[in-house]
DNA sequence: AGCACGCCGACT
DNA sequence: GTCGGCGTGCTC
C-alpha cells in the first residue's frame, strides 16, 4: 500500500495521512498539492510533504480526492524554510503554508446539490423540502448558500440530510480552482488566404462590402509589423464595429486566436547604470568584501545618502551570475517611485510582490519565480515575498531594516521577515544586505559583535547638508500664547518662509497621537466603544464616533451620554484636525493629507503623493507612510506637530522607535540643493531622544538604548516570548492567565513577567491578559520553547481553560 | 481552525 | 413539543 503524508494549512501540528494508489505513488513528489476530503464534509487543499508505504496505525488512511499539479508548486528549500519558520516561531506547518501560498492555491470546495432523477413523491416532502426539490427542477444544482436564501434560515442541514435519506438529492463537492490565466484574444487571417495572389481574390469577393474590404486592408497594414494582432487593436484602428470583424470570421476568411498573456508585463526600455560616486564606490567595495567572510551586512546609510545606487549595483551583479535577487521592504515603501527606478534598470528582469495585487497576478508571479523565468529574476516585495518559490537566491536585500512592519503579529505564522529572509538566505547560501539609516538596536548590535559585516554612507548625495532640526517647546510657547491651535508661532514662521520660496512643506502627525476623543466638559466622560476597552475616536468627515479596534460606529451625539450635559469638547487632535486648521491658517494654499483614511484604494496613495510631486499639493499632512522612501526634491520645511504621543508609548522599544521615526520624516527635507529645515513641536524639548535627533547622534542613542536594555532585560540581551490569552468571559482569562504565570514561573523563575492587563484589555468583547517570557542568553531557546509548549499543553488539559485563545509571539519586537 | 454532535432554554 | 444556543471533541 502506499500512503502520501500530507500539509494541511489548519493550525494543527501533525501531518495527516491518507491513501493512494502506485501510480499516483510514481507521480506524486513532494511539493505538489493534493485535494483530500478532511473529516466529514470539508475538501481542503493538502501539500504532499513525503511518500511512503508505511500504513498508520490506529485509523484507516482515506483516499485522496484528487491530485491538483503536474509538478511541485513548492520546492524543497521552501519546506525546510517552512519548518524552521514553525519551530521557531512555534506554529504549525499548516499555518505557515497557508501564509506561504497565494490564496489562489488553496482551492476552495463549495458543497452543491443536485436532484435525482425520477422522483415523483412528491407528496412526502415536508414544505420547506419540497421548496428545494422544486427550485431543483428549475436549476440543474444548488449550492447550500442559495439553499440558505431559499429557506431564509441559516440551519439548512437537517432539511438536506432527509432529502438525502428520502433520495431526492445528491450532494456534490465541487471545485474550484480560482486562478485563471489571462487570455487575449487575437486575430490571423486563415491559412489558405495567406499568399498574395489570393489578395486580389478576397477582396473581389467582398467587392459588395465596403467596410470588410477597409478592415482587410487594415489588417495588411498591421501584419507588416509582423508582430500578432489583437482584435481590440484591428477594432480600434480600423473604426469598425465587432460585427464586422465577426462576419469575416464567419466567412472563414479570420480566425481568433489566444495567447496566454502575463498580467504584470513591463513594456518600456531599461537603461544604463548611474556611476557611483565615490563614497558609494567604497561602501560598495566594502560590502563585497564582507560578503566573502559574513553572510550578512549592515548598510547603514544616513537618508537619501543613496543607498539604492549600492543595491542596484549589486543587484545587477548577482543577475549577470545568473542568480535571483530578492528585494524586501515594507509594504508602506512599496511606491510606485521605488518601482519605477528599479524598472528602468531592471525591466524585463524585475517582478513585484504585492498584497494589492489581485489573487491571479500573484499566481503569475509565482509560477514565473517556480520556473525561474527571465523576468522573475529580481523580486521587489513586501515581507510576504520570501515565500516565493526561489530555486537559486544569491542575493536578499532588506531596506529599511528597522521597519517593525517587517514582523507579522497576526496570524500566525508571526515571524520577522528580516529575520526569516537570513535564514532563507543560509538555505540557499546566499547573502543578505539589511539597509537602513536608523538600525534597530538588535542590528547595530549584532554588527558591532562582528556576527554582521557593517558599512557606513555618512555623506547625502550631492553632498546636501542634513536637515537643521529645531526643537520648539510648545509648553512654553502655551504659557505665553504663542499658539494658533496645534501650531506654534516658530513653525509658523518657518512655514511661512517656505511657502513663500514657493517650497513645499511636509507636516507629520504620528497615528499614536490620531485620535481625537470627545468629552464632556461637565463629567469628564468620553463616549466607550461598548465591545472594546477604548474610547471612540471622532471622525468630522462623517460626523460619527468609531472605534480603530473593532469597525465600531455611531452617529456623533450632541449631548453627553452620563450626564446630558451639552458641552462636548473634542480633545486630542489628528491629521484631520491639523488639515482644517491649516485650511484657516493658509487659505490660499492647497493643502493635502495622507493617512489610512484619505488613501483607501489601489490608487487613493499613488494620487496623493502624484499630486504632491507635481506641485499641486503645498503643504502634505500625514501620518508614518510618509516617512518611508519618498522621495520629493521640493521640500523644504518638515514639521512634526508633536513629539511626545510617541516618546511616552509604553514599550521598551519607544525610545528606539521615536528616533527612527523622527530620523527618516526629517530625512523628507531638503533631498534636493537647499539644506532642509525640520521643526519638532514638543512639550518636554530636553528629551535625551530628541537631543540626539537634532544632533543626529545615532551612536548615542544606541549606546543609551543598549544599556538600558542590558539592565531592565530586554533584547538582544534576552529574548522575548509573549503569550496572549483572550476570551469572552473576564474571570475566565483571569483566572487562566493566573494560573498559566504560576506554572511558568515556576518554570522560568524571575524571567516571567505577568500576567498583565493590557492598555486595552478588551477588544471585540474578548478580554486580554498577557504574560510575558524572558530568556537569557545562555538558556537554550529550543529547551524553553519545548518547556513553554509542555505548560501549554498541561493549560489546555483543563477543561475551563480550553476555550481561552492561546498565542505565542516569539520576538515580539 | 471548522464542523458536527449533543444537551439545555424560549418560542410556534 | 421544536429551534437554536454554544460546550466538546475530532479531523488522516
Amino acid at each position: 500500500m502506499n500512503y502520501i503524508n500530507t500539509i494541511l494549512p489548519i493550525p494543527l501540528q501533525k501531518l495527516f495521512t491518507y491513501k493512494i494508489t502506485e501510480a499516483e505513488a510514481d507521480f506524486l513528489k513532494p511539493g505538489m498539492r493534493v485535494a483530500v476530503e478532511f473529516g466529514k464534509s470539508k475538501i481542503y487543499t493538502a501539500l504532499v510533504y513525503s511518500i511512503h508505504t508505511i500504513a498508520p496505525e490506529g485509523y484507516e488512511a482515506k483516499e485522496i480526492h484528487q491530485i491538483l499539479d503536474e509538478t511541485p508548486v513548492v520546492n524543497d528549500i521552501q519546506l525546510k524554510h517552512w519548518e524552521w519558520i514553525a519551530k521557531y516561531y512555534m506554529c504549525s506547518l499548516g499555518e505557515v503554508f497557508r501564509a506561504a501560498l497565494p490564496s489562489a492555491f488553496l482551492l476552495e470546495s463549495e458543497t452543491e446539490i443536485q436532484a435525482v432523477a425520477g422522483f415523483s413523491k412528491e407528496n412526502e416532502l415536508s414544505g420547506e423540502e419540497f421548496l428545494i426539490f422544486e427550485a431543483l427542477q428549475h436549476q440543474s444544482q444548488l449550492s447550500i448558500f442559495k439553499v440558505i436564501e431559499i429557506l431564509g434560515k441559516k440551519s439548512v442541514f437537517p432539511i438536506i440530510k432527509s432529502l438525502i435519506e428520502k433520495n431526492v438529492i445528491v450532494v456534490k463537492e465541487q471545485i474550484y480552482e480560482q486562478y485563471k490565466p489571462k487570455l487575449v484574444k487575437y486575430i490571423r487571417l486563415k491559412e489558405e488566404w495567406n499568399s498574395n495572389d489570393k489578395l486580389s481574390e478576397l477582396l473581389e469577393t467582398l467587392s459588395r462590402a465596403k467596410k470588410q474590404r477597409e478592415l482587410i486592408l487594415r489588417y495588411f497594414q498591421l501584419q507588416t509589423g509582423k508582430k500578432p494582432i489583437k482584435v481590440s487593436k484591428l477594432q480600434e484602428d480600423s473604426n469598425c464595429s465587432l460585427a464586422v470583424i465577426k462576419s469575416l470570421v464567419d466567412k472563414d476568411i479570420f480566425e481568433y486566436y489566444f495567447i496566454q498573456k502575463d498580467r504584470i508585463s513591463f513594456n518600456g526600455k531599461s537603461s544604463k547604470i548611474k556611476e557611483l560616486t565615490e563614497h558609494q564606490e567604497i561602501a560598495y567595495e566594502a560590502i563585497k568584501t564582507f560578503f566573502q567572510t559574513k553572510n550578512t551586512v549592515l548598510l547603514k546609510g544616513i537618508t537619501s545618502s543613496g543607498k539604492t545606487e549600492i543595491y542596484v549595483k549589486l543587484i545587477k551583479q548577482l543577475l549577470e551570475d545568473g542568480k535571483q535577487v530578492l528585494y524586501l521592504l515594507p509594504e508602506i515603501a512599496l511606491t510606485t517611485q521605488l518601482i519605477e527606478r528599479l524598472q528602468y534598470y531592471f525591466g524585463e528582469y524585475l517582478s513585484v510582490f504585492h498584497s494589492k495585487y489581485s489573487m491571479n497576478e500573484r499566481v503569475e508571479v509565482w509560477n514565473n519565480v517556480l520556473e525561474n523565468k527571465q523576468k522573475a529574476q529580481l523580486i521587489l516585495g513586501a515581507r510576504s515575498s520570501l515565500f516565493l518559490p526561489f530555486s537559486n537566491i544569491g542575493l536578499i536585500i532588506v531596506d529599511e531594516e528597522h521597519e517593525p512592519s517587517f514582523k507579522q503579529y497576526d496570524p500566525a505564522p508571526r515571524y520577522h521577515a528580516r529575520d526569516a529572509a537570513i535564514v532563507l538566505a543560509n538555505h540557499h547560501n546566499a547573502k543578505v544586505l539589511l539597509g537602513t539609516a536608523t538600525p534597530s538596536v538588535e542590528t547595530y548590535y549584532n554588527a558591532q559583535q562582528g556576527k554582521y559585516g557593517l558599512v557606513e554612507l555618512n555623506r547625502r548625495f550631492g553632498d546636501v547638508l542634513l536637515p537643521e532640526i529645531e526643537l520648539v517647546d510648545i509648553k512654553e510657547k502655551h504659557r505665553k500664547k504663542r499658539m494658533t491651535g496645534h501650531f506654534s508661532d516658530r513653525l509658523l514662521e518657518m512655514m511661512n518662509d517656505a511657502l513663500n520660496e514657493k517650497e513645499q512643506i511636509i507636516l507629520f502627525q504620528n497615528r499614536r497621537g490620531y485620535a481625537p476623543v470627545v468629552e464632556c466638559e461637565t463629567c469628564g466622560v468620553s463616549p466607550q466603544c461598548p465591545q472594546c476597552d477604548v474610547s471612540l475616536t471622532f471622525h468630522s468627515f462623517r460626523k460619527e464616533l468609531r472605534c480603530h479596534y473593532c469597525g465600531y460606529r455611531q452617529a456623533m451625539r450632541h449631548n453627553c451620554g452620563a450626564c446630558g450635559s451639552e458641552k462636548l469638547n473634542t480633545k486630542g487632535f489628528g491629521t484631520e484636525q491639523i488639515e482644517l486648521e491649516l485650511g484657516e491658517l493658509f487659505p490660499n494654499h492647497k493643502i493635502g493629507r495622507m493617512d489610512l483614511d484619505s488613501t483607501r484604494g489601489k490608487y487613493g496613495y499613488q494620487k496623493i503623493i502624484g499630486q504632491f510631486e507635481a506641485q499641486e499639493i503645498d503643504i502634505l499632512v500625514g501620518t508614518q507612510m510618509l516617512s518611508k522612501g519618498l522621495d520629493f526634491g521640493n521640500v523644504s520645511l518638515v514639521g512634526i506637530m508633536n513629539a511626545d504621543t510617541m516618546l511616552n508609548f509604553p514599550d521598551f522599544r519607544a525610545h528606539e522607535r521615536s528616533y527612527q521615526l523622527m530620523v527618516q520624516v526629517s530625512g523628507r527635507a531638503g533631498r534636493k540643493k537647499v539644506r532642509g529645515k525640520v521643526a519638532i513641536q514638543t512639550f518636554n524639548p530636553h528629551h535625551q531622544i530628541l537631543q540626539q535627533v537634532s544632533t543626529n547622534s545615532y551612536e548615542e542613542m544606541y549606546k543609551e538604548q543598549l544599556d538600558e536594555r542590558w539592565q531592565y532585560h530586554y533584547p538582544p540581551f534576552y529574548r522575548i516570548i509573549k503569550i496572549t490569552l483572550r476570551h469572552k468571559d473576564f474571570n475566565r482569562v483571569d483566572e487562566g492567565a493566573n494560573w498559566l504565570g504560576k506554572s511558568l514561573t515556576s518554570q522560568f523563575k524571575e524571567n516571567v513577567l505577568g500576567p498583565t492587563t493590557p492598555a486595552i484589555s478588551k477588544i471585540r468583547n474578548y478580554y486580554i491578559r498577557h504574560i510575558i517570557i524572558k530568556i537569557p542568553q545562555k538558556q537554550a531557546l529550543g529547551a524553553t520553547k519545548t518547556n513553554i509548549l509542555r505548560v501549554k499543553n498541561s493549560f489546555q488539559a483543563i477543561k475551563e481553560f480550553r476555550p481561552i485563545k492561546f498565542n505565542i509571539d516569539v520576538d515580539n519586537y
